[in-house]
DNA sequence: CGTACCTTTGATAGAGTTCAAGAACGGTGG
DNA sequence: CCACCGTTCTTGAACTCTATCAAAGGTACG
């Protein structure tokens, strides 16, 4: 969708204020480097999609000033917790769960580089999922009062809605496919996900379970696995444990959308 | 959620400008005459959620000045369309639905008095969805370019974020939960919106045949005819038709939540 | 290097779909 | 006002897909 060269993506060790919430607490040197950082990120073209304008990119980083680590398994937040900023996932892998009162859960969302997490909170104040981390990552924190003053709510309600827009294609796959188109569809989807971030869009690791794929795509662990098994004998793809190669992108796709030929 | 004043609709004629979008194209009074329409609009209370301050509402009768009538079965809009306008329900039924390439399509929401439709085309300047009256309605029509001046973007965010909980909630009734549930919560949903319309909690009129319900809540239209059958024998509602009435929603929660005993 | 977690694969069963046919309803026109 | 037609709804029967239960094997992480 996005045009994005394809970039690599070094991921620089960069300063560790990860609790600081204070800027004050720093001296202006340290100010004037945030200033510059949203411009200069790897990840400017897919942070807020459809690009920033050179003024909104300066607009966009006076809000960001702290950014945050979260260790694999840790949580970023948690259902209920009060809502106070949004997050640009930096690097690393979340997902997003919703828990059903009677104790089910479901995965609602997987989060990669480049993506803005925690707009669940914005209507009620209140987070409505968890969202944790599959792998250690680190976040952009995007206090949302400061965001609301920036001018970038033009930004925001395009990330909004192309948020809904995912959703309708999720329920679309829940809904109405079948397993192994599920299944296709997932991995057409990461895989596209992953070229827009400069990876190799046939070959790449899943940072989760089978579980966690089964609970996202509405199907048990088991057939998760098994359909793994089956799209590697028809030459589909070739798993090994997380690491997948898709081998011909065409023939998953039309797993997806059940040409029957 | 909202405690809104169980109001009465008595739906006035109002009007019918219904395709002018043109303000110059009409009088001064007639201005004036919108300037207060939303001020003393029934749903006020739900439109725009939370409440409007009393200033925030006369910036949205800026905004809004036109309305549109659309008769059953006929488009509000359709996949494909360049976005223009956010429209708000003023009355009738709507259902939200996506088609995918090989045809097959899904219901992805049903909107009534008060809600807001047409989020999904913000993020990329097209609709991503069909919306087709299944009765005959009115909307408000909301220029999206008026709306981002006016100072109500925070409004805004916060019925989009809302629409970000509602989809989750789906995902976790067509991901997690088993046929009896499904339509155990759909009814329980539509209940509950009925009371915030000053409507009866426990009887009301299905606007939507079987076969949108089930594809909404991803079954059959067969299955959802034998839970209708079901939940009858089992005196948790009475169906004839489309006419519903709940008799037991205390049962009917328990068995959404799957409570065996 | 061991243990806990994850994955694979088989066997079985059950929930829900599909196919089919008749019944009920609602709108239309004579 | 009634008859007719198309659409929607109901119900049955057979089948299919996927979940569940179970057990063994593999990995990775501490």
């Amino acid at each position: 969708m996005t045009t994005a060269a394809a970039i690599a993506m070094p991921m620089r060790p960069t300063i560790t204020n990860r609790t600081s919430t204070d800027p004050s607490s720093r001296g202006l040197s340290t100010v004037a480097r945030f200033r510059t950082r949203c411009a200069t990120c790897n990840l400017r073209e897919l942070c807020l999609p459809c690009g920033l304008q050179a003024q909104d990119m300066a607009r966009l980083d006076e809000v960001v000033y702290t950014r945050k680590r979260v260790k694999r398994g840790e949580t970023l937040y948690r259902s209920g917790e009060t809502f106070e900023s949004l997050y640009a996932v930096r690097s690393g892998f979340f997902k997003a769960s919703v828990v059903l009162e009677d104790g089910r859960d479901q995965v609602t969302a997987f989060h990669m580089a480049g993506e803005i997490v925690g707009m669940d909170g914005i209507g009620t104040e209140r987070h409505s999922a968890d969202v944790i981390a599959l792998e250690d990552s680190e976040v952009c924190v995007i206090p949302y009062g400061r965001l609301e003053e920036s001018g970038l709510e033009r930004q925001l309600h395009k990330v909004m809605s192309r948020e809904l827009v995912r959703d309708q294609g999720l329920m679309m796959l829940l809904g109405t496919m079948r397993a192994e188109e599920r299944l296709a569809a997932f991995l057409l989807n990461l895989s596209q996900r992953f070229v827009a971030r400069g990876y190799s869009p046939n070959e790449f690791h899943l940072r989760m379970t089978r579980d966690e794929i089964g609970s996202y795509i509405g199907l048990s662990l088991e057939t998760v696995s098994r359909l793994f098994s089956r799209f590697q004998a028809d030459d589909l793809i070739s798993v090994q444990q997380k690491h997948i190669r898709i081998l011909d992108v065409e023939g998953l796709r039309a797993v997806m959308v059940h040409e029957q030929n």
